[in-house]
DNA sequence: GTTTACATTTGATAAAAGTCAAAAAATAAT
DNA sequence: ATTATTTTTTGACTTTTATCAAATGTAAAC
């Protein structure tokens, strides 16, 4: 939890207070390879803190599975909308390493909103962290052919290149599979 | 200005003192349409409230407008990445109505948040919502056609069609103009 | 080491979307 | 109203990507 505690710190130093509270509501979880994390057709009431291992989120589409993300060693992941809005679950979120995880649930975490709102801060900080994120995976597919979309994959993320399955990989890009794989064997 | 107090009133009630705080910062501008509101090139520190009228946010990739959001009354506008990062913008903000805003500086808005910790509710709660928002368009992007893009767009956001030029609608879409116009003129 | 399961590559073909150029339609300006 | 300007549509053609099927490769299980 440690590690934990120093994420957040970084983004504002906590008060001993604060930090209690965390520790009183903050538990450990481990999720091995292929272990659906949180699934969907219900809401999501789990947020976790990856201390280790590699996570994805996708849902089904037309019968296929679309991965809209990755997530590694120190990223916030949860069913995204589902736990914001605290609606049904749309999205699945699978563990595709053996992972650690730092969960806390949502009624716990707006206990520590209201008692510490200062708090908040650090919300809107990771919020907008992912805001980023999302911005720069839509903008690259909104205007990036295959190729070119890829290719930014490669500079820019190359930890998920590494990691992740290419039919993972393809649907992220918002590709089929056999196009990444002809891509691939032209570049290398 | 009324009008923005009750818009933040409705996400948390505003104590007097964080009400005058806000009354002393926030300046009114008008935009007529073909203005540009916000311009790459330098570091974005306006964040206006759309009182009335209709913006979109655009920037050029290989030449070519790429528009990558609308915006209308009470929304919430400005060059994202650029504003919260305090980096160089590359997204310029365009009024394509001739528009009513309020506006408040980064400064200003940071000193609001230092004053008023509770505020930061208000800004987290925001920023998710318009991660929402990107997060329908970039879906959108990733696994549908253009004709189920086109068409989403017609149930969802029905405001963007009235009131956008089809170029602007398509580079919105990911798509060229000239299959939206096919997709169109096979729909009615 | 062989079998089984799963992931990736390759080939042939079809469908979707882009490009360039010109015509038509809609708006704005005089 | 007429002209000028901009936006939208249409046509011919090219490029990109998807699809389906089969082959190959890889890794885990026995």
């Amino acid at each position: 939890m440690e590690k934990l505690f120093r994420f957040l710190n970084q983004l504002m130093p906590l008060s001993p207070e604060l930090k209690a509270d965390l520790n009183k509501r903050i538990y450990k979880r481990i999720a091995m390879h292929g272990e659906l994390v949180i699934p969907e057709g219900k809401v999501c009431t789990q947020l976790y803190f990856i201390r280790r291992g590699f996570l994805r989120g996708f849902h089904y589409q037309k019968g296929r599975e679309i991965t809209t993300w990755f997530a590694f060693e120190n990223d916030i992941a949860t069913s995204t909308y589902s736990f914001l809005a605290q609606k049904i679950a749309y999205e699945n979120v699978e563990a595709i390493e053996d992972s650690i995880l730092y969960g806390i649930n949502y009624d716990d975490l707006n206990t520590i909103y209201r008692l510490h709102p200062e708090f908040n801060y650090i919300g809107r900080l990771l919020t907008e962290k992912y805001y980023f994120d999302l911005m720069e995976h839509s903008l690259s597919l909104q205007f990036q052919n295959a190729k070119e979309s890829y290719l930014q994959l490669i500079t820019d993320h190359p930890q998920i290149l590494k990691r992740a399955s290419l039919g993972h990989i393809a649907s992220y890009l918002g590709i089929s599979q056999e196009t990444l794989s002809r891509i691939r064997s032209k570049i290398v």
